[in-house]
DNA sequence: TCCGGTCTTTGATCCGGATCAAATGAAAGG
DNA sequence: CCTTTCATTTGATCCGGATCAAAGACCGGA
């Protein structure tokens, strides 16, 4: 709930950096200038939900770090993740007051917010930033069907290598495509946390990633690091075309 | 590939009505006018593939009759449905050249259609169609992730019954949140295509469905027309709470 | 009317992942 | 250092839905 000041000057922080290409690549300096004085941080805990299922939702904005989850969850208590959240990602629904999903840091999180309804009054004036919006909502539509596919059809170990495939892309340079050789990577999520992602159980998440292990497919030096000798042996395992998966 | 003129006056067909509601809600009558001139009418038969997987996709547009679907295929051919397009919907991805899943006429379909290019050109001079376009993908998006919980947690009987409860709101007056009593519609998918959307086999479809009918929540005349006797009945079944699921 | 194809139902069996249960490991606090 | 707690692994068993197989049901066409 804290508003927190940006710790270094606007023009300088990483953040604004961050900011600004979640959402509007092409703004002029006035307009650049609007976001910036409309701009507050606010952090939350490993844990602590940021927003209920049916709550209402006054802000938008983007991850500055940290992660944070997007969950449905059914009266008998059956989860399911509809959405991650990594630093750079852009939360929030313009339009809507709404969210129907259950909003989660699962690490301790900054965020960098803009009030929605301010927002939403520059998206009326400046129409780029309403297509970017509307990019950035369709690339997240072609990720939620990809997921689907996903859900819908893979084996539990199919299910697992593409999760981590996503996950070393990810690490080795935003949104490479193919990326070569050995990758580290820090798993972001407990094994529960994953299986709520893939539709399946713990037992499940962990017994696959012990044969993958097991497979040479990857390392685990801990139980939260791995390390994956091979991208294109680990991209083999899920199922995927060649060329490999979640193109946008 | 053909263009259909429209069969009635444009100011009174009730294709523009749907064109009109699809894309934009509060176009003035310039815009209008320049929207009536850019449309055109598309028809294809049942079975027929409207856009390819990775293929170019020329245009945006809104289903007039008929029933599509978008699917994604693995190479080793296990498919899942991640859309079902009924008449009114909208199809197309502004922004967008490359459609990262096939689009499929499941009937003889009737399309209203624009060319992408004009269409992106009137995006970007008149900003509310633009708003409007983002509304409806965060609509898309919600639905996706509503599918999700359903692929990654229901059982087979709560998948079916969440189908049907969609089917049968659709048919009693669109978007009525819980329609009452009795609903009798027809089924627009084979028990495969039904399958691919809920990531069941056909067999355990037709085995849910014999469940359900044996179960009293409903009743079928013939293999592809169902009458639903209570609503509520059939809600209770789909494991969302009571209010009704599909929520957007 | 019969025939061939497609869609659907139903039965028998199998198996991947869920469930139940227990042990191990690792970090936090007294 | 020992206890507590939580994450993880591993084992044993079970079950829902997949798979394999066969038999209707329905339709359009000869």
């Amino acid at each position: 709930m804290s508003l927190h000041a940006p710790k270094l000057a606007p023009r300088d922080c990483g953040d604004c950096q961050i900011r600004h290409r979640a959402v509007c690549a092409r703004c002029d300096s006035d307009e650049l200038a609007r976001l910036e004085e409309m701009k507050y941080y606010r952090s939350f805990q490993a844990g602590q939900n940021i927003v209920w299922s049916a709550d209402r939702m006054d802000f938008v904005g983007s991850v500055v770090s940290g992660i944070a989850t997007l969950t449905q969850t059914m009266e008998d208590g059956r989860r399911q993740m509809v959405g991650l959240l990594l630093p750079s990602d852009f939360v929030g629904r313009p339009g809507r007051a709404i969210a129907p999903y259950d909003v989660t840091a699962v690490t301790d999180l900054v965020m960098c917010c803009f009030r929605r309804k301010p927002f939403e009054e520059m998206m009326g004036t400046t129409p780029h930033v309403a297509q970017r919006l509307l990019e950035m909502t369709l690339d997240e539509l072609d990720a939620a069907r990809e997921w689907m596919l996903l859900l819908g059809r893979k084996t539990a170990r199919e299910k697992i290598a593409s999760f981590l495939t996503i996950l070393a892309r990810r690490e080795s340079g935003l949104k490479a495509r193919a990326p070569k050789g050995q990758i580290t990577f820090d798993l972001p999520l407990t094994r529960e946390e994953m299986a709520d992602y893939l539709g399946l159980t713990l037992e499940t998440v962990s017994r696959q990633m012990s044969a993958l292990k097991r497979d040479g497919v990857l390392e685990l030096e801990e139980k939260r690091r791995i390390t994956v000798p091979s991208f294109d042996r680990l991209a083999e395992e899920t199922g995927d075309d060649a060329d490999g998966g979640m193109l946008a």
